[in-house]
Parts: C-alpha cells; structure tokens; sequence
DNA sequence: AAAAAAAGAATGAACATTCATTTTTATCGT
DNA sequence: ACGATAAAAATGAATGTTCATTCTTTTTTT
C-alpha cells in the first residue's frame, strides 16, 4: 500500500469515527482518546492531521458538506425547467438522507449547535448557491413565490431534517411513499 | 422576603443561567462553576437544588417546554372549528419563538442533540398532545391531508425552529409579514 | 542510516462533585 | 418580644477524574 493511500485512510478513518461518536454523544462529550481508540490509531496521531480537536471537527463538517451538496446537484442542470430542477434536487437530498443517514444527522447537529465555528458555518452555507440560484430563476418567471430564501428553505428543505431525526429516534420509518407526500408538501409550500 | 420565594428565586436564577449559557456555548461546554456564578450561587448550592449536571439540564428542559405548550395552547379551545384552532395555535408559537426567542433556542438545541436523557424528551413529548388531537380531527373531517402527524409537524411547526435560528444568527429579521408568509405556507403544505 | 510517521506515557488544566465551615432561619422557653 | 440554640441553607475550598495536547521513544519508510 503507497504511502500516501494509507495516509488518506488513517484520516478517513479519523473523519469516520468523528462523525459516529459526535452524533452519538456530542462535540464536547466525544474524547479524542475515544476517537482514536475507534479509527485504531495513537491519540497523539490525530495532531499529525489535524490541529486540534476544533480543526477535526471543522474539517469534517466542511467535507460532509461538501458530499452532501455535491451529491444534491449531482443530476441537476441550470437548462432545467424551475419545477423539474427542484423535484430533482429535492429528491437527491431525500435521498441523502434516507441512505447517507449518519452524515445528514452530523450535518443537522453541527447546523443546531454553537459546536463549529462561524467562518466553517459560513463557508457551508455556501455550498448552497445553486438552489438559491435556481429559486430565484423560479421567482424570476414567476412560479415560486416572491418570498424570502430563509422562508423558502424552511419550508421546502428544512422539514426533511426533522423528518430524519423522527426516523433516527425510531419514531416513525420513512418510506418512499413518505418522501413522496413530503415533496408534494414541499412544492406546495413554495410553488405560486 | 419569605423563606420559600427566595428558594425559587434561587432556582429560577439557576435555571436561566443554564439556559443562556447552554444557548451560547452547548452543553458540556458549560461548567456548573459559570453557571453558579452567572446566578450568584455556590457551586455547591446547585446540588441542594439539583441531583447533577443531567439533571439540573433534563428540569431545565421540562419547565421550558411546559411553558412554552402552555403558552401555545392557551387561547385554544377544543370547540373550535378545525382551521381556526390551527391559526390559533400555529400563530402562538410563532410568537412565543418571536418573543423568547432564548427559550425556544434552547427548546431547539435541546431537540436536535443528545443532550437531554431520554425519558425527558418523551416527557417533552407528551406536551403537544392538543395539536395531535386537533390534527386528528382535522383528518376525520376531511379538511387535513390524512398523512403522518411527523410529516406535519415536520411541514406546519418545525419550520418555525429554523427561521428562529436564522434570525438568531442575524441572517435575517424576522417580521410580520414574514411570519403571515410562513402561517401561510405552513396551511397549504398541510390542508388537503 | 537518516528522516518521517506513529506510538504510549506524561503533563497540566478544567471540571463535576463533595466536604468541612460559616451564615441564615426557625423554634422555643422565658 | 427576646435571646439562645438547634436546624437548614449556603459557601469556598478540596478532591479526584477526565481530557486535550505535548513529549520522548519506537517503528516504519526512504
């Protein structure tokens, strides 16, 4: 194995065990030593990656992110009509969430919680832009309603995170027949 | 001052430093030294009021939560008509995330991380047993789509949380109009 | 054999909780 | 109504643990 593949998968699995036992137990309650002791390497050897336990969990909320959006606008194309770019995108993030369940929960804790820090925040948000791009195409010709992007997101995206949660918590099992009422939902609530 | 009410006072003061200073910082990045000093108490004084960290944090969550129901439901009657109720509800809570907004961030930062031990969520739970019920009516009476109460909740309330954190974080304000916006969003995704 | 990477043990700070005293409140006999 | 005293409440300091990070040594790679 090269040197440089082994290097990659030591902070994979750094970046693997970061993201289970901070869903499972919080930022603040998740010890280095644990995750260590998970991705079987010495303590001292997540220093050799990162530069503390912040930059960890900063570089792994921007690399979840970065998967999640690019996963998101997969399949999507500025050519598209309004409505078929948002059923597409809105169905990739479903997706994401249905089957990347453990990132989408790392994701929505570090979203809720003061655990990463503003300039990390900041540069998630932007990995966003298409949609907001293609919202206001959408407002543009007059299909979408003329309202803020924060309204629009919390209605039309925003829902599918508690509903990940619900399934998480046991609650409640989401089928694909759920997805599909939620989607309706979800257009409706922002369509004109 | 009688003997009693000072009590309270002192544990009020406890349970809203606890409040502030989780908003701010998360959970365990609290210690109980600030909190104590944020309510002008020994550190000591808190273990005559509470067993423990978790449990300073569990009491803290119920008594907010129960202010928080009690203040939704508390201009609506069950002899309403299906809609009215909704509206009723729906612009409460609204308003008290409006208007205590501390409480409702913590409420939030409470329901999305492991924070709160599980009996105290269910128990947080239970609360919103009036809006299932009136839900439920609403479905009988054909006038609510006939879908999970998860993915109504998830479309009709959950979303307030999210615009609430937006205007916390200065994104944007949260007016009015926004909010009429919103209520009405929240209508269509869920009438049939 | 030198350089780089990794390891385990060591360090020192922070923290939740408890302990030994002090302060406040309540009770009682006068 | 008053002071003495017992009980309760509150405190600051002490304790023992946990943890992030660093240091020194060992192992691996070049």
């Amino acid at each position: 194995m090269a040197k440089l593949q082994k290097s990659i998968d030591k902070k994979n699995a750094l970046v693997k065990a970061t993201i289970e036992l901070v869903n499972n137990h919080g930022f603040h309650a998740t010890p280095m030593s644990k995750i260590a002791k998970m991705a079987n390497v010495s303590p001292a050897t997540i220093y050799l990656y990162f530069e503390n336990k912040q930059d960890l969990v900063n570089k792994t909320y921007i690399e979840v992110k970065t998967k999640f959006t690019q996963y998101a606008f997969n399949t999507y194309k500025e050519s598209m009509p309004v409505k078929e770019g948002f059923e597409i995108i809105w169905k990739r993030i479903a997706h994401f969430k249905l089957i990347e369940c453990e990132h989408a929960m790392f994701l929505a804790q570090c979203d809720n919680t003061p655990m990463i820090d503003e300039p990390s925040r900041q540069e998630g948000i932007k990995h966003l832009q298409p949609l907001l791009d293609l919202w206001q195409r959408g407002k543009d010709e007059g299909i979408i309603k003329p309202i803020s992007d924060y309204i629009l997101y919390a209605y039309a995206i925003n829902p599918l995170s508690y509903l990940m949660m619900m399934q998480k918590n046991g609650n409640f099992l989401l089928t694909e027949t759920h997805i599909e009422e939620a989607y309706i939902a979800a257009w409706n609530s922002i369509k004109i």
